[in-house]
DNA sequence: AAGGCGGTCAACCGCCGGGAT
DNA sequence: CATCCCGGCGGTTGACCGCCT
């Protein structure tokens, strides 16, 4: 049971907007700007619920917007970010200028990930299918952990473990490959030029907080030392940001990724926190520094039509 | 020609968080 | 502090279209 419903819905219509609307909301929008789009029917003098025009303008009327077909960049680039921050249309779409969630958002479920899955790639977690597969039938047949999850010398290790990041762009060719040295190196130069950073009274977040289960102590014990920063506690939202994208993205790519399981809620909630830490984090910086910074993705081929992806 | 089928995408729905009161 | 309202978000639906049989 949520909330009643924002209009009364037995005098608001419904379905594909007219061009009379469109020129209505239009000019409305045009002389009054946006906000409060409850008042904004009744004053454009539409029979549409607030919320409707709202999405109506802002997938549609809305100016700078892209009508054209994705380019081959976006394409990388939405792999990438899905790769990074899971199904976040508007992060993501954020990152795209021109385009809208819902744009992003039906072109992902529409033809990205067929192509993913086409590539023998999940497009939930952006492995390769057959390393799903062997990574299931290892899970089935292993033994419960007879540690703690953070115990450090853990013996306990997936078969595989959880993507990182800087694999993304493997994964997308089907050839997973290790990470160069000098990449590596050049992304602990940025965990830690951000975490050089980090506040006077850091945010106390610890990524323990949010395991629940298998799965996210696998994607614990597959984290670099950037991630062993938040595990110690002393948490700054780049930095963690840095250590999802480093080491700890497999909390972002294992969220739904199963069907309901507690891990996937913990690093759902975990990348939440991270998200909610301030309206300074630079989230989005630090997402066009990333993806401005060719060594996070320079790999085996360099673009999707290297990938043999293309349409 | 007509019906079935799948793909696409605009639009809706319900939930959530934040600001206002 | 509690409640209400609004905007935003992600998931889902359904109309439309083109292709195939």
């Amino acid at each position: 049971m949520g909330r009643p419903p924002c209009c009364d819905k037995a005098n608001v219509k419904k379905g594909p907007w007219t061009p009379e609307e469109d020129a209505k909301l239009l000019a409305y929008t045009s002389t009054h700007g946006t906000g409060n789009w409850t008042n904004v029917p009744q004053r454009a003098g539409l029979k549409r619920c607030g919320k409707s025009c709202r999405l109506r303008y802002t997938n549609y009327l809305r100016p700078n917007l892209k009508h054209e077909n994705f380019t081959q960049e976006e394409e990388d680039l939405i792999v990438t970010l899905h790769a990074m921050l899971g199904s976040r249309w508007s992060l993501i779409a954020n990152q795209l200028p021109g385009r809208t969630d819902n744009d992003v958002k039906n072109y992902w479920n529409t033809k990205l990930s067929k192509k993913l899955r086409q590539r023998g790639i999940d497009p939930i977690t952006h492995r390769p299918i057959a390393d799903l597969m062997n990574s299931i039938g290892a899970l089935a047949i292993r033994p419960p952990p007879q540690q703690p999850p953070h115990a450090s010398s853990s013996s306990y290790l997936p078969a595989t473990a959880l993507p990182l990041v800087h694999d993304v762009k493997y994964h997308a060719s089907g050839i997973l490959q290790p990470p160069l040295p000098h990449q590596h190196q050049q992304q602990q130069a940025v965990i830690a030029r951000v975490d050089a950073d980090a506040p006077a009274s850091p945010v106390e977040l610890k990524w323990s907080d949010f395991l629940a289960d298998d799965a996210a102590v696998v994607a614990a014990a597959a984290a670099s030392e950037a991630q062993q920063q938040v595990l110690s506690g002393q948490y700054h939202h780049e930095a963690a940001a840095a250590a999802n994208v480093v080491g700890g993205s497999s909390g972002i790519l294992a969220a739904g990724s199963s069907s309901g399981g507690g891990g996937d809620d913990g690093a759902a909630a975990f990348i939440d926190a991270i998200l909610d830490c301030g309206k300074e984090t630079g989230v989005d910086q630090l997402i066009a520094e990333l993806l401005a910074d060719p060594a996070y993705y320079a790999g085996s081929c360099s673009s999707s039509s290297e990938m043999g992806w293309g349409c």
